[in-house]
RNA sequence: GCUGGGGUACCCGAGUGGUCAAAGGGGCCGGACUUAAGAUCCGGUGGCGAAGCCUUCGUGGGUUCAAAUCCCACCCCCAGCACCA
């Protein structure tokens, strides 16, 4: 424990008990109050919360603090993602149970998480490896089966060996899977989907209603990847088969030259076998095949292609091209087939060059041109059709030129118009123990039997094996030997578990109806608290999981189980956490900070530093339960929250935890120094109180925006600032004081709840402050608060500018000075200050206001009048810009700059460490040293003796 | 290669035409308090200067009465995608 007034040791665990024990933040449905629903991604359970988790969870209990205080019924679950991988492994290497292992990992990451005081309803506790949970799972399996909307498929599949299952599309990360980075393989197996492809058209477009960062619309919509184009039907010469090929640009139908197939499409081999050119196409396509994604990406420079010996139809114009296989074809994309056209296709253009094929260009950049002389790369922008083999369509463009050409095909029924998706159907079979058992049974007469909705859940047996090989549910002849539901006779069971993506696509409906054990969740209650009104997590999940449960969401929803489009409303991705680590720019390498002050192991110059995010391999972590044990849960809160913005990478500094720790220290001291005032009250009390509700509304503005980092700024920072501004000023009435406390204690409570239940307990409220609610504070400011801020203000000004003068001033004296001159601005000054204001605030030209000035009275003076002649555009007219609205207020309301300096007479001769005080209007009182000339509209000219 | 986000003072970082020599924090310097240290408070932290001027927001140009902010080109960093027909 660090050393200071403030015992979180003790403190914090106090508050949390009583929040436990008055049951705050357990809530249900009422239908009175507008509720809130905020939520963060559940984490999955290792046994230690770490940084990651501390600010995600730190900016989720701000923002549901925060609507709590404004009057919301607040809905603020936390659950576990708990199946999955890692624990299995766990149980191979430590031969225990994978539950067993996840229930310890659970208990150990919970009571760290409660230790940090966020403000959860725990009674909705969701475990996704709770049998109550997972045979929602199950249920939802049966009935997306019955939709078709799940369904099996033999089909080639991405298979991990290291983790000895099949991945989703999604899930392959560079031909890697995006778990343990190993090359993922092309199996093909007998596989469960769903068809997500159904609702791509959906999930598009309701990006549209929702608040995501920009940046998780855009990968969401390059993963669904929409294409508009046509299908193209190509005859094949002297054979019935045809091919159909996708394609994006009909309008370059003319250009046709050839048509490329994918090496493992079925069709190519019908064409080739028994011909000269079979041998060639099988050495292409086995190599395709053999290769992993990994590999095949790596040769993705090298086109290369075969001859197979067959030609096509253009249907359109009737000509005979020739039919090859090429390696880059995806076989899984579109039909596997593509139409190719040199001219007008980069890919294409390289391929014909390398095979000598010929390239014919059929689109011409500006209207009227010719085709070129030499083309040495492919023009791929739209363009004016040229150079086709039938009437109707030169001199057609774009959008038009497509819809041309679709509509002949129609015509001749040769293809259509089509929309192609890049998304796939979801696989969400799996070859791991620990899942959600898919409710299947095979049976030899029967085929692919759902198990009765009444028989579910199919739980986990037990009796199972880790060996390390192989499904370990494969190992269980009590959960694998069953009777079929149909025949009865002997079936196996389907050993395949759900991805765990699976679990995280509803656990937010769960959470709504968390007990519920007749239903996944009650309808109404469900449709009560959805959608997530404040989701938070990490921005890796912007494509799997946050596509993934949209699809269930709306997939639910048509089931008729609820009546939401979209599970999550606004979601915010947090930074990530990152410490210095040692780094040599030359490699472009960052080492563990076991390296900290060596050399490079590679080169040997000097280690620099760099900011890391987090990792055990780099050893930059740092340990949440230490912190916590060291300075307690609100100076990590505090000093997470105002290091960086949430969605900004932060950086964790000794010193910032430490700066952290003292600016709570100072605030735990406030209210007893407040106490320690008296009655005798002061102007100054009233600046106080009109400061606070500024404050509040600044507070309010930032927390509506979740800019949670200025919304602490100012609550913990700037409002200190204040209270000592009016202490300076003399301020110390115990009452204004009191008041001022209980405007801040709740500003306070997002960061730092603990300290603000201190405070609330010290001002004497019997009521817990985390079940206040802000009931009416009058927000709007009137006149007179105004006016007396901008005084302050003005003073503070004044101020600065005169300590710079004096330091000026003190270089031409050769004594301190003792008395100080002061010349507020003449009138006539302040006039076309106002005048300028006045045409500004009015819109019309800058310029007008200088025509208006010379209508003025002063005008007829010609001193004067060269004077402002000069001022005006020497300072004046940037200056008119440069006044913060407070300040232009100030002139627009006449204050009294005199009578302000007046009143702080005292004050100011003690700031400014003088005897005397002079405050005069410029030119009432002309002195050999005046400064009068220097005297403007809030900055007088003053003169140090 | 494509897409998106960035480059701001000693460090972190706010800032999207005039409120900007540039918030806030850290560090550093000075002052008050103190036996001292710590904590706290006050002030300073580009240069020169009786209040103004000069230089500065990745680099170089441009628009404007006015540019960190808008436009063009270039350099560098980060993230995502990558033969998608």
């Amino acid at each position: 424990m660090e050393s200071g007034d403030y015992q979180p040791s003790v403190s914090e665990p106090k508050w949390q008990k009583k929040w436990n024990d008055a049951g705050i933040f357990i809530t249900d449905v009422n239908n009175s109050k507008a509720k809130f629903y905020c939520l963060e991604m559940y984490p999955y359970p290792s046994g230690k919360m770490h940084m990651g988790h501390v600010r995600n969870y730190s900016i989720g209990d701000a923002v549901a603090r925060y609507k709590r205080v404004q009057g919301f019924n607040v809905i603020y679950p936390m659950g576990f993602d708990s199946f999955g991988m890692p624990a299995e492994n766990a149980a191979i290497a430590e031969n225990k149970h994978p539950r067993d292992i996840t229930e310890r990992n659970i208990q150990s990451i919970t009571k760290q998480i409660k230790r940090m005081g966020f403000s959860y309803d725990w009674n909705r506790q969701v475990k996704s490896h709770d049998e109550n949970y997972y045979k929602w799972n199950q249920l939802f399996f049966l009935k997306f089966l019955e939709q078709g909307l799940a369904y099996r498929d033999f089909a080639p599949v991405n298979w991990c060996n290291d983790c000895s299952t099949v991945l989703a599309n999604e899930q392959v990360k560079n031909g890697r899977c995006w778990r343990c980075s190993a090359e993922v393989e092309q199996k093909d197996m007998s596989q469960w989907f769903l068809k997500i492809t159904d609702y791509a058209q959906d999930l598009l477009d309701d990006l549209e209603i929702i608040d995501f960062p920009e940046k998780v619309k855009l990968l969401q919509q390059d993963w669904l990847g929409r294409s508009e184009g046509a299908l193209i039907n190509f005859s094949i010469e002297k054979s019935k088969s045809s091919i159909d090929a996708f394609t994006t640009r009909p309008d370059t139908i003319f250009g046709v030259t050839f048509v490329t197939l994918a090496p493992e499409h079925p069709l190519c081999e019908e064409l080739v076998l028994g011909t000269e050119f079979e041998e060639e196409w099988r050495i292409l396509r086995d190599e395709v095949l053999t290769m992993s994604d990994f590999d095949r990406e790596k040769v993705l420079k090298d086109k290369k292609g075969v001859f197979l010996g067959r030609y096509a139809i253009n249907p359109i114009s009737g000509e005979r091209v020739p039919i090859y296989a090429g390696n880059f074809v995806l076989y899984g994309y579109g039909t596997g087939a593509v139409m190719a056209v040199p001219a007008h296709d980069q890919r294409d253009f390289e391929f014909a060059k390398r095979y000598g094929i010929q390239i014919k260009q059929v689109l011409a950049k500006n209207k009227g041109d010719k085709e070129s002389e030499k083309l040495t790369g492919a023009f791929t922008g739209l363009g004016w059709m040229i150079n086709s083999t039938e009437p109707g369509y030169d001199g057609k463009f774009g959008e038009d030129a497509k819809s041309t050409v679709i509509n002949a095909l129609e015509k001749l029924n040769k293809g259509k118009g089509m929309i192609q998706w890049k998304i796939r159907p979801w696989l969400i079979s799996r070859q791991r123990y620990w899942g959600t058992p898919i409710p299947i049974i095979h049976c030899k007469s029967c085929g692919v039997v759902p198990v009765p909705i009444s028989e579910l859940p199919v739980l986990l047996p037990d009796d199972v094996e880790f060996t390390g090989h192989g499904n370990p549910l494969e190992t269980s002849l009590t959960f694998t030997n069953v009777k079929c539901p149909d025949c009865g006779g002997d079936a196996k069971r389907e050993t395949d578990t759900m991805d765990t993506f699976v679990d995280s696509s509803w656990y937010f409906l769960r959470f709504s109806d968390a007990q519920n054990y007749e239903k996944a969740f009650e309808k109404d209650i469900a449709n009560y608290w959805m959608n997530v009104d404040f989701y938070c997590g990490g921005i890796e999940h912007a494509q799997m999981h946050l596509i993934y449960a949209r699809f269930w969401t709306k997939a639910l929803r048509d089931a008729g189980m609820h009546d939401i489009d979209e599970p999550f409303q606004r979601l915010l991705c947090q930074g990530m956490v990152n410490k210095p680590a040692p780094y040599c720019a030359p490699c472009n390498v960052t080492y563990n900070i076991k390296y900290s002050g060596s050399n490079c192991p590679t080169c040997n110059q000097k280690l620099g530093e760099r900011s890391a995010k987090m990792s055990k391999s780099l050893g930059n972590t740092v340990s949440p339960e230490e912190m916590i044990e060291r300075f307690g849960a609100d100076t990590v809160r505090l000093f997470i929250l105002f290091a960086a913005q949430p969605e900004a990478e932060m950086e964790w500094t000794d010193q910032g935890i430490h700066a952290a720790w003292k600016q709570i220290n100072q605030l735990y001291k406030i209210p007893e120094m407040i106490f320690s005032w008296s009655e005798e009250s002061n102007r100054i009390d009233d600046w106080l109180l009109a400061i606070a509700k500024k404050r509040y509304n600044q507070w309010k503005e930032s927390m509506e925006n979740v800019n949670l980092r200025s919304a602490v700024q100012i609550a913990h920072y700037d409002m200190i600032a204040d209270l000592n501004w009016y202490s300076r000023r003399g301020g110390r009435n115990t009452k204004t004081g009191h008041r001022f406390l209980k405007i801040w204690a709740p500003m306070l409570q997002i960061a730092t709840p603990h300290l603000a239940e201190e405070w609330w307990s010290m001002l004497g409220n019997q009521q817990l402050l985390a079940e206040y609610e802000i009931s009416d504070l009058n927000t709007e400011l009137n006149l007179d608060e105004k006016l007396i801020i901008a005084e302050e203000t003005y003073l503070k000004g004044f101020l600065e500018q005169s300590r710079n003068v004096k330091q000026m001033a003190l270089k031409h004296m050769d004594k301190r000075p003792t008395e100080i001159v002061i010349e507020t601005s003449q009138t006539w000054k302040h006039r076309m200050a106002k005048i300028g204001l006045e045409v500004q605030f009015s819109g019309d030209s800058i310029k007008d206001a200088f025509n208006l000035i010379q209508k003025e009275v002063f005008w007829n003076d010609q001193a004067i009048r060269e004077e402002a002649s000069r001022l005006w555009k020497k300072k004046m007219l940037p200056q008119l810009f440069k006044w913060k609205p407070s300040q232009k207020e100030m002139i627009l309301l006449d204050l009294d700059e005199n009578k302000v300096l007046q009143n702080a007479a005292l004050f100011i001769s003690e700031e400014l460490e003088l005897q005397k005080i002079h405050i005069l209007k410029a030119g009432e009182e002309e002195g050999v040293d005046s400064k009068s000339k220097f005297a403007f509209p809030l900055e007088p000219g003053v003169v140090f003796r």
